[in-house]
DNA sequence: ACCTGAACACCGTTCAAGT
DNA sequence: ACCTGAACACCGTTCAAGT
């Protein structure tokens, strides 16, 4: 790979997640191009799509998500770990437009973005079991419904037009784990 | 009014409620002219823009919502009444794409709805006032709250793939609020 | 090889021409 | 008055022409 293209790729990227973060899914190429100072035409030489390059970026967001949750997972207490772990998803959600929209779509748009979610949800699983052996948790509770429970946190408070409120949420559903009946 | 201006408008309404129902808030205009069986030019006569059209459409939606928990206030069990109303508007959410969209989003980005919403949180407020002071439900919670409870329950199955099983992360919220520890 | 910008299809919106 | 469809601006995507 040419000298010139290898650093146009970089740059698309980084003004791809500058742009996606601020402005979300819909943020236009034209935008990012611009930002990285590139045609148009070149960002589609480096992704076939803008779906591509979503993914692409949006998948280092995942893999710095399960990064960290890994390190929750030797953490002392159970419940700590887990609630730790859902602040983070919520607070990335916060932080990141892109990865809001997506993390609140059943069916992946963005397709290469699937066994990044899948690895997340592996270690959601331990952190959900842990909490769970530890008495700590009543509710059953899957890794994939610890997914779902950041996003249940972020677009709850969102929809009260403060998504700053998020941790209030977050705590309203960790006492529904801790006392749920059944 | 002419009576055929009668007969267009009604006919893109209704158009357009299933329409918005089905695909959500990026439904095409073309689409719903073809549906009610008028050009496009025609949807613009009767409605400044899309977002009024959607106005219209969601307004009414609202409006029931509303009507619906201003009769579950008289039920005789304050939490019950709670939880049918979450029920009741997750629910709607789960019919209708384009109101699941709008009930994630903080800024109304279509106008005109903001008065409807607060007459929705009007009620909602009473029905958590009257939850609270039975006893059932120790978390503080304003109307404003509530409907964000429907969003996160909503949400959050999304997240997991299965938008069906809102109801079991709707009662983890309602255990939140019978239980949180503040 | 890679970059560029003109070109295309799609969609929301406008408006001149019809009835 | 109201309806229609051609026209425009915007955006994702393609590709012929340049280096």
């Amino acid at each position: 790979m040419r000298a010139d293209a290898v650093r146009n790729r970089e740059a698309v990227v980084v003004a791809a997640a500058s742009v996606l973060a601020d402005a979300g899914l819909n943020a236009s190429v034209a935008e990012i191009a611009d930002r990285a100072g590139v045609a148009k035409g070149t960002v589609f030489r480096h992704f076939a799509s803008k779906d591509d390059l979503v993914a692409a970026v949006v998948a280092g967001l995942i893999d710095d998500l399960a990064a960290q949750a890994e390190g929750m997972l030797a953490g002392p207490d159970p419940l700590q770990a887990l609630h730790d772990f859902l602040a983070a998803g919520t607070e990335l959600q916060a932080r990141d437009q892109a990865f809001c929209e997506l993390a609140s779509t059943a069916e992946l748009v963005v397709p290469g973005l699937a066994e990044r979610r899948e690895r997340l949800e592996e270690v959601a699983d331990l952190l959900a079991l842990r909490a769970r052996e530890s008495g700590a948790v009543r509710a059953e509770i899957s890794g994939r419904d610890v997914i779902g429970l950041m996003t249940a946190a972020y677009q709850g408070a969102c929809a009260t037009g403060d998504p700053q409120r998020w941790p209030y949420f977050l705590s309203l559903l960790v006492s529904g784990l801790r006392h749920a009946d059944a």
